[in-house]
DNA sequence: ATTACCCTTGTACCAAAGTACAATTGGCAC
DNA sequence: GTGCCAATTGTACTTTGGTACAAGGGTAAT
């Protein structure tokens, strides 16, 4: 009887994932979180789910940091990443740092169903039209940032969590507390970090991924 | 007679917002401007208006850089945002960055002029569904960033020019080699931009600061 | 002229950041 | 198996970053 883990702050949003968790898994064991607080308890007391269905906005969330830290404590759970907004760099970030899947909120039921399927088969979703759509766009001065996202991309899983904390200004102590290793080992990373990103701070670093899902927060386009 | 500008770059716009305004002030002296430029030049000459109508978009401006400018260099001015959209983010953000209120192209005539009177009087103006819609999503993020951008506010305009460096992910001795002040000087502004900003490193600044889309707020200080 | 604030700089000290080198573990692939 | 690599940790070191305290010069307002 696999257990599924739907963690949403919205019960209405939660109904209509249980709804698809029921139709994807046989005799599934839905258990259902408002807050991170919450999933990792859960986690905690039994050890693994079989997957977990995690949004982005969540009270005492805001943005990946969750996904971050569910991804170091409890790796061996698969996290499918649910969200209202569907930026291709959203996706593309929340892939990176380990989410099997994204799916956005408006992604038809059936679709859905579909992809939580993929997933508990071991494969990794994404939406169909951003998988294509994804080396096309951004006109202009974009040139220098994808420099920089190829060399994000060089980076481990375990880079990837600590540049993601990088980004939140914590502490080099912070960050192993967060990651539950020692002060050393992210000096290590973040060296190995500032190499590969051929930067020479830690705040630069931060500057830099910064610019790439900048749009996460708030989409300032024209006005 | 009270000062009313009206910032944006369509004629016909200025002119159903002058119309607006005539109703809702007793002899209004009403200034136009086409451009950032232009109000910036305006505000300098007499010092602060009684209230600003800017529109986000405008030839010079993108997005919030223009409402921050103005908010920084002349906090005593109310300023009103005009936008053609609407999305709830787009309002919370102006009036995170100290607008005192959004109104969408597409409001009422009778509902715009309510508005002008309510921020005269000393209120903030919102759509009426976002009011009701408001307390739900985020109350504390915002506020945050509302704390955090009355803090900035506090930064001398060097402080401020320190701050922007910063944000390029500069070290201490190229931020002293810019602005050409010793390196002890640099610190000394860093140290009290962390104080005043209530942060603990350069690079929680730097996270905090790019929140608020404040990426080029300084240049124009003590112009 | 006294106050207040900004900018500047110095010295000294402590904490955090970052580098270099070496070593161990575990997984995965050939 | 052997080899490669991610991840971990340690020691030792240098460089930045940041604080605390003190102080001189400039400007503007009271």
């Amino acid at each position: 009887m696999p257990q599924i883990i739907i963690a949403d702050d919205h019960p209405m949003v939660r109904g209509a994932l249980a709804l698809a968790v029921e139709s994807a898994f046989d005799q599934p064991e839905i258990l259902e979180c408002a807050h991170l607080a919450g999933v990792m308890q859960l986690l905690e007391s039994i050890g693994a789910a079989d997957l977990l269905l995690l949004d982005l906005r969540m009270p005492g969330v805001d943005g990946f940091e969750g996904l971050v830290r569910i991804r170091s404590q409890f790796p061996a759970t698969p996290v499918v990443v649910i969200s209202a907004l569907e930026d291709p760099r959203l996706v593309r970030e929340a892939l990176a740092l380990g989410a099997m899947g994204f799916i956005p909120k408006s992604t038809p039921r059936a679709e859905i169903v579909a992809a939580l399927s993929l997933v508990a088969a071991g494969g990794t979703y994404r939406p169909d039209d951003l998988a294509l759509a994804e080396p096309a766009p951004d006109p202009k001065g974009q040139a220098a940032d994808d420099d920089f996202l190829q060399r994000v991309l060089t980076l481990t899983p375990q880079q990837r969590r600590v540049l993601q904390l990088l980004g939140t200004g914590k502490l080099n102590k912070e960050i192993a507390y967060d990651l539950d290793i020692a002060e050393t080992t992210v000096k290590a990373h973040v060296s190995s970090i500032l190499h590969k990103l051929r930067v020479y701070s830690r705040t630069q670093a931060v500057v830099m991924a910064g610019r790439l899902h900048l749009d996460s927060f708030a989409d300032v386009a024209e006005g």
